[in-house]
RNA sequence: GGGAGCUUAGCUCAGCUGGUUCAGAGCGUCUGCCUUACAAGCAGAGGGUCGGGGGUUCGAAUCCCUCAGCUCCCACCA
């Protein structure tokens, strides 16, 4: 017997720990059909946010969903190692202590990075389990424990024998803070507020200048060329060959002529610093041009130039505008906005920067993984997301995975003494090619040289479908023969080219095909004013503190509710209150059933056995519609059919159907009906609502043949629903609202009987008249041909109602309701005859749709002829 | 600059290839009820000319054009 009150906090962990202690969420290969999920890896050192309540909710409805079908579900867990976020983050605990990561060495920097993953990793996976997430826990992966470590030095070596990956300097994003590159991917973009200046390059030999517009004044420093549109008629006169002087540097620079320079913006006349500017960079290329890196890996002016050395690359345009200004050289200065780029995860300016890196080819890889998502291989949901996925597919540019960071997965290429280097799983093999490569037999693992480069996170995290199944190590374990490829994917579409699109160009090489079916996009959850949710504005809830107080299941209801594939999610705590007071309607309806004693020797009333039949109707209507909202991946569809099944059919017209008197007893038959019924409820309800699903499912359901609701099988559908009869049930449920709206209307209360008598045709539900009589507290119903002028009368499609009242009966406003339901009906009858009477719609209209036509003018004409009868009698 | 999407009740949204009174759902609001499962509840009610304009059609929330507003993605002109 349960408690009076539903307290979730009472019974949830209760529940995580009998499911744990039972085994019930790990999966081994067997017979059955496999269903797989591997969870999005949260950053190891994360915390669990909204976004993450979200996702996982989800991806937990779909995997209880597939165990209660009898498929063998696995969920598998883990986290991310997250180079470049957790390094910032060790970093910035250890400058606190007073140690700053220059005075470490690597392998002392890496002890204090591995102690601090040891002390805050995994918390947002035991978080996870608070919100009841049926992962496999026992599968736990890390990316960058040994087995995926391995993975992916084995896949760098194999794509390097590929040559597919290439070492080579290239411009790159480079994050001054982190002091690392960056892929394009991990660079954001904001306008920014900044100034555009006018400098005065001196033409060499003359007292004449150029004007030359630029957003960073500290970067003539690197000047090695000024250009210009060779149709622009301002320079046409300039001489060929003529050469300026880059101020206050005082270097002679060439003038050179490509039609890049927009003729309309600034002056026309453009500064080229190949070293800091990707198009400048590419017209360095072009034409030969001196690249000049003036600045150091940390954002500090260098001392190539030998001005302005060792100050700050801001610090350095706030004096360079001066400095300008005294001599001359500045011209003016406006407000400008342009869009600046950021570092994703320090948040400083990205500094285009030349360096030495490692790539990773693209093209090749990017085919067959394009295919797949255009051909539905691999379904997006929702399926907007598939044009972003074939843009970025098409133009897709090589992958810079080489960072200068110390946490992650070190390159496995080895520098010999004597130039060149070796690409090798182990230091032992990289010896064997050293000496093979250059003969040198001596050589040993003393005098190679490894990288001292790691390896972009998502390097690792592109193999996660495979490598959590040690399909990478083992390509043909049975794990990954029976798990791969996944089902679902549950993520955010702002991970698309970041991970989802490398998983598939991953999948397709290591195991020649998709490595998931369908990718259900969530969007971002945001609050009620639609602003996102940040720690800065402080408008995010702490999910553990809502599951404090509201349960996991009012939680994950809140979820729900508030969901829709690939839309953001407007997130109002109000949400959660509603899904508790859900869990707690569920909790009363079980309160009420067991509350009934049963009396053996009692038959089946009328009532009962067609409350019963109507209600088993009613479920097989709403399993089919469940069935086809999740085969759409409409989950939140899917819950509110639940909902409103559990809700409005079950708790507010069926169990008031079969409720017996006060204190009678019920017969055993619609007992068990009854209970039945919500057992089947509960299993439908439990992938969203676990935790209370249990609780009473334990009590309901003792001789059930399992443990635990969570393998328990979902209801499904073996019988199409009898339509008419639900149909005609729904008459009778409009008759029992018609004898409320007539008590309402009159202030008669429930508990005083009434009578009522009915002129009875086709469409009176006759036999629903014991249901009537009883939610109508009716005391008797009769049918009769005569119209009763002294009763409140109401009509049911044609069917005409009586309640007499005696002299409670307000003949005026019975008379004007009816009027003005008779103007109602008028006006529809003659927009009907409006169609029908047009020859066009009869002639070019499907069959159908006249046939339709006709129907409901045959209804209407019956519905007037009987409002004008009682209006008669009035 | 290029692309995608959105605009339906006070709020959040559903309405698939035009046709069942198609104008809906949940929440909120209003009214009446503490009726012995549940006031975290029950019974009712009100509420939108489907962003504006035009067109196609017998028929448009649904298809086309246009205007306005919003969002996102990509590129990045110094």
């Amino acid at each position: 017997m349960l408690a009076d009150k539903y307290t979730p906090q009472q019974i949830e962990q209760k529940w995580y720990d009998f499911w744990i202690d039972k085994n019930l969420f790990h999966s081994t290969p067997d017979h059955r059909q496999p269903y797989t999920i591997v969870i999005p890896p949260p950053n190891v050192t994360g915390m669990l946010h909204m976004g993450h309540m979200l996702n996982n909710t989800l991806q937990d409805v779909l995997i209880r969903r597939a165990r209660m079908q009898g498929k063998n579900a696995c969920w598998v867990p883990g986290t991310d190692h997250a180079s470049i976020a957790t390094e910032a983050k060790v970093v910035a605990k250890l400058k606190a202590e007073g140690i700053d990561k220059s005075s470490l060495t690597r392998e002392e920097f890496l002890a204090h990075a591995w102690e601090w993953k040891e002390k805050h990793g995994g918390i947002i996976l035991k978080q996870l389990r608070k919100l009841g997430a049926s992962c496999d826990w026992e599968r736990t992966c890390f990316t960058m424990d040994n087995p995926r470590t391995e993975g992916v030095i084995k896949v760098f070596c194999d794509l390097y024998e590929k040559g597919k990956i290439y070492r080579g300097v290239r411009m790159v994003n480079w994050d001054p803070s982190a002091q690392t590159a960056l892929s394009d991917e991990e660079v954001v973009y904001k306008e920014s507020h900044g100034k555009l200046y006018h400098l005065r390059y001196m033409i060499e030999g003359t007292g004449d200048y150029l004007v030359v517009a630029t957003t960073r004044p500290e970067t003539i420093l690197g000047d090695t060329a000024l250009c210009v549109n060779p149709d622009d008629e301002r320079y046409k006169s300039l001489p060929d060959g003529v050469r300026v002087i880059v101020p206050l540097v005082g270097r002679s620079i060439p003038v050179i002529r490509d039609s890049y320079v927009d003729i309309g913006f600034g002056t026309g006349a453009l500064k080229v610093t190949p070293a800091h500017d990707v198009n400048d960079y590419m017209l360095g290329e072009k034409y030969a041009l001196e690249t000049i890196d003036i600045f150091n890996d940390d954002g500090t002016v260098n001392d190539k130039v030998g001005l302005y050395a060792g100050m700050d690359r801001f610090e350095c345009r706030r004096v360079i505008e001066k400095d300008l200004e005294a001599a001359g050289l500045l011209e003016k200065v406006e407000d400008y906005t342009n869009n600046v780029g950021f570092s994703e995860r320090t948040g400083v300016a990205i500094e285009p920067k030349l360096s030495m890196q490692w790539f990773l080819s693209m093209k090749e890889l990017a085919e067959p993984a394009t295919k797949a998502v255009m051909e539905d291989t691999i379904k997006f949901v929702p399926a907007k997301y598939k044009n972003t996925y074939r843009h970025w597919m098409e133009n897709i540019k090589d992958w810079c995975i080489s960072r200068q960071l110390w946490w992650g997965q070190r390159i496995p290429a080895y520098y010999l003494p004597k130039g060149g280097y070796v690409v090798a799983e182990t230091v032992e093999q990289a010896v064997e090619k050293a000496r093979a490569k250059s003969g040198d037999q001596t050589l040993t693992a003393a005098d190679l040289r490894q990288d001292e480069d790691v390896l972009d996170t998502w390097f690792s995290s592109w193999l996660w479908p495979i490598s959590v199944f040690d399909g990478i190590r083992n390509p043909d374990n049975e794990e990954i023969n029976y798990y791969y490829p996944t089902n679902d994917l549950v993520t955010g579409p702002d991970i698309i080219f970041f991970w989802v699109a490398r998983m598939i160009m991953a999948g397709y090489e290591y195991r020649g095909r998709e490595p998931f079916g369908n990718v259900y996009f969530t969007g971002i959850v945001r609050d009620k004013l639609g602003r996102k949710m940040s720690k800065q504005l402080g408008n995010s809830p702490d999910p553990l503190d809502l599951i404090a107080q509201y349960g996991a299941d009012g939680m994950r209801v809140a979820m729900m509710l508030s969901t829709s594939a690939g839309n953001d999610v407007m997130f109002d705590e109000a949400l959660c209150e509603q899904g508790r007071n859900f869990a707690n309607k569920i909790w009363n309806a079980y309160r009420l059933v067991c509350g009934w004693s049963v009396d053996e020797t009692l038959a089946q009333s009328d009532n009962n056995r067609l409350s019963t039949e109507w209600f088993r109707e009613v479920m097989r209507r709403n399993i089919s519609q469940i069935d086809e909202a999740f085969r759409a991946y409409r989950i939140s569809e899917a819950f509110m059919q639940i909902y409103k099944l559990f809700w409005d059919d079950f708790s507010g017209w069926y169990l008031e159907m079969v409720k017996p008197a006060y204190q009678s007893p019920i017969d055993a038959e619609t007992m068990a009906a009854t209970k039945h019924f919500f057992d089947e409820l509960l299993r439908l309800l439990h992938p969203f609502m676990p935790f209370v699903t249990e609780e009473i499912w334990q009590d309901l359901a003792p001789e059930a043949d399992c443990e635990s609701i969570v393998v328990a099988r979902q209801p499904q559908v073996v019988k199409e629903a009898d339509e008419r009869l639900l149909a005609r049930f729904d008459l009778a449920r409009e008759v029992i609202s018609s004898i409320r709206n007539v008590r309402k209307q009159k202030n008669i209360a429930q508990k005083d009987a009434l009578t009522m008598s009915v002129i009875t045709d086709e469409n009176y539900p006759s036999e629903y008249a014991p249901v009537i009589a009883k939610l109508g507290n009716l005391s008797s119903v009769d049918a009769v041909t005569e119209k009763d002028a002294s009763a409140a009368a109401f009509i049911v499609k044609t069917t005409q109602y009586f309640i007499p009242l005696g002299d409670k009966i307000d003949r005026e406003a019975e008379r004007k309701k009816l009027s003005a339901d008779l103007e109602y009906y008028e006006g529809f009858l003659a927009s009907v005859m409006k169609k029908l009477s047009n020859e066009r719609f009869v002639q070019s209209a499907p069959e159908k749709v006249v046939a339709n036509e006709r129907a409901k003018q045959a209804d209407a004409e019956a519905k007037i002829a009987a409002i004008k009868e009682q209006l008669k009698t009035l």
